[in-house]
DNA sequence: ACATTTTTCGAAAACGATTAAGAAAGATAT
DNA sequence: ATATCTTTCTTAATCGTTTTCGAAAAATGT
């Protein structure tokens, strides 16, 4: 509210001794310092953050790009948290967190104009489709960016380690005693897909064991109708798995309602296990096997990462970060009887 | 990225000329104009925020400030759309959207101060306490404030129709046949649940009905282990309800839990109500029946009635503006048998 | 044809900060 | 004592806009 002109006045030096004296410049006594540090503490002032962004290009802002397919927008539970995370980390550094979208007032304009516009110092990008070619030019930019959960070879990324999560999901059902595992996954199209359905395959190979082809189904992430046609699929074979993978924990629940339709009981006819580790994993009962993603640190990362190429750019690496998830092992996957 | 004063240079006239044109002023020649418009398109010009904001004192950006004690915040399920509903209604509208929180770089400011540094041109509040002393500080303000599911007397607000809801509930439930109906509400403190529980009484009051005082007990919203003790002493009773009312749908599953515990079924045995219309109540099985809240209207009408106040402060009302939900009749309320 | 009004444009100040360059004062060296 | 170097501060330019005010040009009136 009051500005540094006012401020200098009050101190009886000049804005640019003010200016320095607040920013721990060099040139400046050590005296005069601690007298204006002083007088704008007592005075309340602190900056204007448009002017400080006109001179500087530094705006202490940064941009997240969130544009669900869906228009789920922040409605998606797994990316709402992670946001969560990241938005807790970079206010913590000092950091505002501004949505970029496509427009200036009632004008249409790139995701890489707007960010111009708002003069961001980064921005994370968040399920999108990574083939928009406004998000390649946001990509290619001279903006610093993050993606999450997806790779690009211009940024650092940070990305739920899908490997692992499967991996130690197949271990956990295979210790149980599972053989017959089927698993209905999500778009094949995405990095996050192919990680996990590659990993899966790599598991059976490891264990010399194989699965029908069409055990493996594909279903849209948080798709419930669609995780239901595919269980009732399943669920109608001669030979039907005694355990199956869902894309997530929501899409899961299609799959629950299409047993309990079918008089079968979890996790005494048939296992199941979700992805996520959503809120609702834990409150169903019976509570679901499934993988934690690590969303909050998935978010700080991210964060910690951006920052970190916005405040230092010549030290800081261009890498893939990995956060591992956890299993959680709930009452929906029993003992298989083999038989 | 090219600035006012190249586009001047392009077109050969000033500053000031190109200015003029592009915020269609008054003292300005048509054919200048539109010549200054096509360059500004040709050479993809768009203006400085952080310029603008300097020198006008209006950044087209809106605060918003959520700050959920559990700090749950964007994984908040209601207020996440909520929000995405103010943000569409927003951009659309031209304006950005930026958290505000409680710091300045690395030093500590009030709300107020760091929406004053940001030069927000409004703010909405949703899911605080609105007894803090900081929050009180913003609402009593100079900036133009709205605020979602609680009144204040200095700033316009959107609120659920909690009253209505309950209403259409109680009358759905009461139609069925149920008169022993028990009532599962929220924490008493907020403004939501008055509403709604003064609303519970006042139709059964209207229908000369009456309940056990201890048919209504208190459970915090979204928190399962106290729903599930309020429903197990509920079931307990000698003279058991016939029918449960919930905080929200996700307070219910604590409920169903137990009733399922129980071998209970569910509207066979007993009849349970939601609250929120949220995505899991209509995945589960049985489909809830449960009052949707519209969430994106809540935040499209907010983000309205901002926009309006801060644009035209002079001829926009301060009100309260109910929206109302809508009543969805799953299959957990069944037909109770009036004995 | 001259005075007056209206229209259209430009010069310059301003918004609130940062920063390069220079000036004044004090300290050090010769 | 003079020259040189440091330290500390100020002046002034600058970032990219908007806006006031005055000037020039065009239109109108008499």
């Amino acid at each position: 509210m009051i500005s540094m002109k006012e401020l200098a006045q009050h101190c009886g030096v000049s804005v640019a001794t003010v200016s320095k004296a607040l920013n721990d410049q060099s040139d400046i006594g050590e005296s005069t310092k601690i007298r204006v540090k002083q007088a704008a503490e007592k005075l309340g002032y602190f900056p204007n953050a448009a002017a400080r962004s006109l001179k500087t290009n530094r705006s202490y802002n940064i941009g997240v790009l969130f544009v669900d397919e869906a228009n789920s927008g922040l409605t998606h539970e797994y990316f709402a948290a992670v946001l969560e995370g990241f938005k807790v980390e970079a206010e913590k550094q000092g950091y505002d967190i501004t949505f970029i979208n496509g427009q200036i007032g009632k004008k249409k304009v790139s995701y890489y104009e707007h960010c111009k516009y708002r003069n961001v110092d980064g921005v994370v990008i968040a399920c999108v489709k990574f083939d928009n070619p406004e998000v390649v030019e946001l990509l290619n930019g001279d903006i610093p960016v993050v993606t999450i959960d997806h790779i690009n070879e211009n940024c650092s990324s940070v990305l739920s380690d899908n490997v692992k999560g499967i991996e130690s999901l197949m271990e956990y059902v295979y210790e149980k005693g599972h053989r017959k595992i089927a698993y209905i996954h999500g778009q094949a199209s995405t990095t996050v897909t192919k990680a996990r359905l590659t990993s899966f395959y790599r598991f059976l190979e490891s264990r010399e064991l194989s699965v029908p082809d069409d055990y493996v189904l594909e279903a849209d992430y948080l798709d419930v109708s669609q995780a239901m046609a595919c269980t009732s699929e399943l669920l109608d074979r001669k030979d039907p798995p005694t355990c199956i993978l869902y894309p997530d924990d929501t899409a899961l629940i299609g799959g629950l309602n299409e047993i309990r339709r079918r008089n079968l009981r979890v996790p005494d006819d048939i296992s199941i296990a979700g992805y996520d580790g959503s809120r609702l994993s834990q409150i169903l009962n019976p509570r679901l096997t499934t993988i934690r993603q690590a969303t909050s640190a998935i978010g700080m990362q991210a964060a910690k990462k951006l920052i970190s190429t916005i405040d230092k750019p010549k030290t800081t690496f261009t890498e893939q970060i990995i956060v591992e998830g956890e299993l959680i092992t709930g009452e929906s996957v029993g003992n298989a009887n083999i038989s």
